[in-house]
DNA sequence: CCGCAAATTGGTAGCGCTGCCAAAAAACCC
DNA sequence: GGGTTTTTTGGCAGCGCTACCAATTTGCGG
């Protein structure tokens, strides 16, 4: 399993190696140590010449300036720190994907910890990623421990919540509503006549957003006169296999569904799988909503029915306010209800 | 579409807020600098009145200890730097999640940047993440340009090379053989009497492991007297809406395939659904197997014949081998071909 | 060629912490 | 109780860089 690489020195070559040093190259290149400075940095003035030099200089030491140091000799850092419930949910990924270019056109760069939608855990994490003294901290949500909304804003560094506009912003908030997300794919669902309405969810104590989703749902069709049904939730992450698993849990409890509501896309599919699985024809028989608008759910037989979330534009117009120190402010970005095929 | 927030002081709080130091601590807590020090990082020796004394203070102040600083004045930093393709295929998020867990253990942090599968870009962002100074930083794949070679090797930092020992590791390597891969694919397909193969795949130009996937497949059919019959290679990155029209297209062009190979299981999923929907039984009309083991494949109505990559381990490993420090090698985490029902 | 403004430059004091060393205090042993 | 150890402590010099200020050089008009 482990081979070990044939060769001499396996561990000399990492001690820690001189790198050279920005007083290194201003002795190399003639010039004094705030010159070079200006020049890597190009601010302030300096000649055409004394650029050469230094740049010539650099080239021939192979200096990589020290960001550690220049952070802390300046002012404000140049990283932005993420605290997100999961990387196995591609919510998240896409919002970094999104905020890691722009952040990274401006030369800011990104750190992050995962939380495992964990409270206790965000606030840990949340406390040491304060220890890099971040330009900004990035959170999913707005439902923080007293402890970790405390400490944000104790620091004095930009905080920006993501994905969730329901409830207070700490100061700047990014993304839509969960409940408006939850109240329209009820209406759909109602609209298109689907009266015996069922759900199917992961651990929603954890994921506070599908549960926002869930319950705003929920009162929707109690405004209708169509209450839920049956619900089938699920310990643990969403997954596909989750969400397979949990309609046919439901579908065994309870005959006569005409639509189930999945807690978000992964899920549905799961659901959608059962039921090609299980020759349950779509939507006639069953139909299937879910929440995300994930690509793969374009390119399945039947498109799935969902509410198509605006992930790495979040991250984008997140990092674009970081950047731009923007004042304290809630972006709307709203969602976008995919009909679909399979409701 | 932004609303902003209702309120006052909307800058104002955001100045550079004076954040507690060390030497206030100390002053606080009636005693010398090197001493909180000592305390905090539970470092040396200490009485038990002196703990309780400096942490009361750290307490009352919300002293957060600045790890810009403490990464200068000390020797070696706990950063680690990811320099990833992409966070839009799974298998990246996958590995810095099973790195993270383990970091996070250590006390190390993570930092990333995404390079688009452009080698130009590796190289540019390998520099940017070298001025951080980290304890270590991992790439994907073994095939790197020479200016990142140079600047890697120059740099003293461990290098971990993630997902690809088919080529010469730099320090570390961790991952599996995607020639072999490629091969035990192409052998398992041919043992299962499939001889009419094609390949439908993502640009393989950037996305090098998966060329070597395929050329080490095609090798292997040629060994056995059944050379590729036909491939469709889709621009742009790998997902279920290129895989569903890469074998559209495949099958417009070729009527008597009786197995197609994908470059991924975001591809094979494509092809799948491109199957189901057009009626083409599974695996008695065609056969479908990809790469990768994404956990959506077993919940499929007929579970993917595919062959599953160690992904989060490759990231835990990696972490553990850079936490450790440990010498030079290569880790070959293997692979597992899943039979599944496509073929 | 002088005087003054503008453009360049270098010196240096930190940024907040750690690491080293020596001083002080406590513990121990005849 | 004196002489050692051993433990606990504080002082202080950097880590490598940036920000500020003062010094120097250059440009230009008269």
């Amino acid at each position: 399993m482990v081979k070990e690489k044939l060769g001499s020195n396996v561990t000399m070559e990492f001690k820690h190696q001189p790198t050279a040093t920005l007083a290194e190259v201003a002795e190399a290149a003639g010039v004094g140590e705030s010159t070079v400075s200006r020049v890597l940095r190009n601010h302030g003035s300096f000649s055409g010449k004394t650029r050469e030099r230094v740049m010539a200089a650099v080239e021939r030491l192979g200096y990589v300036p020290n960001r550690i140091a220049g952070t802390l000799a300046s002012t404000g850092s140049r990283l932005v720190a993420f605290v997100i419930p999961s990387l196995s949910n591609i919510v998240f990924p896409d919002v970094l994907r999104g905020a890691g270019a722009v952040l990274e056109e401006n030369r800011y760069q990104a750190v992050f910890s995962v939380t495992d939608y964990d409270p206790g855990k965000e606030e840990a994490l949340a406390a040491a990623m304060l220890a890099w003294r971040p330009a900004a901290v990035m959170l999913a949500g707005c439902e923080h421990t007293e402890g970790t909304v405390k400490m944000l804003r104790a620091s004095g560094c930009r905080v920006v919540e993501l994905l969730d506009l329901d409830g207070d912003a700490l100061d700047i908030a990014v993304g839509f509503s969960n409940r408006a997300a939850g109240r329209e794919s009820a209406a759909f669902l109602l609209k298109r006549g689907y009266r015996r309405i069922g759900y199917v969810g992961h651990d929603l104590n954890r994921d506070t957003r599908a549960g926002k989703r869930f319950s705003s749902f929920c009162e929707t069709l109690d405004a209708h006169d169509a209450p839920l049904v049956a619900r089938e939730i699920l310990p643990g992450a969403s997954s596909v296999e989750n969400g397979r698993l949990g309609l046919e849990r439901l579908l065994a409890r309870t005959t006569d569904l005409d639509a189930v509501y999945f807690s978000n896309d992964d899920m549905a599919l799961g659901g959608y799988f059962h039921c090609l699985a299980e020759g349950i024809s779509i939507p006639s028989k069953l139909a299937i909503f879910g929440y995300n608008g994930l690509d793969i759910g374009r390119a399945t037989p039947q498109p799935l029915s969902t509410i198509r979330t605006p992930r790495v534009a979040t991250g984008e117009i997140a990092a674009q306010l970081v950047v731009a120190n923007a004042p304290a402010q809630a972006v709307d970005l709203g969602f976008e209800l995919i009909e679909g095929a399979t409701a």
